[in-house]
DNA sequence: GCGTTCATGTAATATGTTACATGATTTC
DNA sequence: GAAATCATGTAACATATTACATGAACGC
């Protein structure tokens, strides 16, 4: 059960709804994991059923009421021995990646298509990291903010979710220049 | 359905059994899926069952019999319409990356360990896949092999591979740095 | 004789995804 | 008036992990 863990470290930044949980797992962010709003609201539930979290109603005018969670002392003691224990290996799985494994089987036009978009939304991701950060650190240098900051895992994760999608970019810019040069090369099939 | 095409284009380099494919899906390489053992079994009765994949049986003297699959004409059809379907995105899902979400909330010894160990287990990965390049590419330089080498599937997701590991083992060894720095600033806590 | 590699699976459990469901408010 | 956002879930289905299970042969 890792997604319990990751949602604990999610709430150490202050209080949180599922809905705004949901939308820090979601594609937009999610940069050291992602979920589902379903599956959210259901380890909230579990959650705060164990007494890992305590939740409180916010009653709300102008929208629907809403419950914010933060972590209780329980809570942090599990994220704890959480961090001390043994870490699973993390692996690629992704269905980009099979289809180029496939490439030569396979006609190309729409892989580069899919691979172009790839390309879009990791620009786009690497654009909203870079401004995370630039947030996070204020007017500090990274050295300095990193050396002194209050909180740094956030910084951190980012700065890993922003280099694998400048990866993701390239590779996929790259790949694309590869399979239209083949393309071009080549006889018709 | 996700792990069914990944095993298809593993198996279109040629005839492989299950233990083989295991190997290929396990810690070792996994460069473009990753799965373990029982699924690739599961997996490939249910392909065979499916005609997706033809199996055939060969009967060794020195070692146990074994069962070698290769893709069929349906097999490939269903690849091909893969390769052009929308793909769906592909999110990260990492423990460490979780725990170094909290850094600032749990201790760091035990962090720092995992850190070093996932370095060095990147770095294992980046020399591995850069040696598989050097193989399939042979004497030819890069763009030589990507313009004109017959298979260039599994050369690219093997790029993605190295690019990835890299970027895991520079990360870490960059978080391992940061957080030994604040040890050594930081009053006990 | 003991551990590793080759070779294949089943069964139980855990986790994740997809589809369905509801209802208010705000912005165009 | 329609679409998007806020807000929360349930139920059915698909997929993945863990534990269990078996057995031969090879190298030390």
């Amino acid at each position: 059960m890792a997604l319990r863990h990751a949602v604990l470290a999610a709430l150490l930044d202050g209080e949180l709804s599922g809905y705004q949980l949901a939308k820090a797992f979601d594609l937009g962010v999610a940069n050291f994991w992602y979920a589902q709003p379903q599956q959210l609201y259901a380890e909230l539930a579990r959650l705060e059923k164990e007494g890992l979290i305590a939740g409180r109603e916010v009653v709300q005018e102008t929208r629907p009421n809403k419950r914010l969670f933060q972590v209780t002392d329980a809570g942090l003691e599990e994220l704890q021995a959480f961090a001390a224990a043994p870490t699973k290996p993390s692996f690629i799985r992704d269905d980009l990646l099979v289809k180029v494994q496939a490439a030569d089987h396979v006609t190309t036009a729409a892989l580069i298509a899919q691979l172009s978009e790839r390309a879009a939304f990791a620009q786009a991701k690497v654009d909203l990291f870079a401004k995370l950060l630039r947030t996070m650190r204020g007017d500090r240098t990274e050295e300095e903010f990193l050396r002194h900051g209050s909180r740094i895992g956030p910084y951190l994760t980012c700065q890993r979710g922003l280099a694998f999608e400048q990866g993701n970019r390239d590779w996929c810019e790259r790949t694309v220049a590869a399979l239209r040069e083949r393309q071009r090369t080549r006889a018709r099939r």
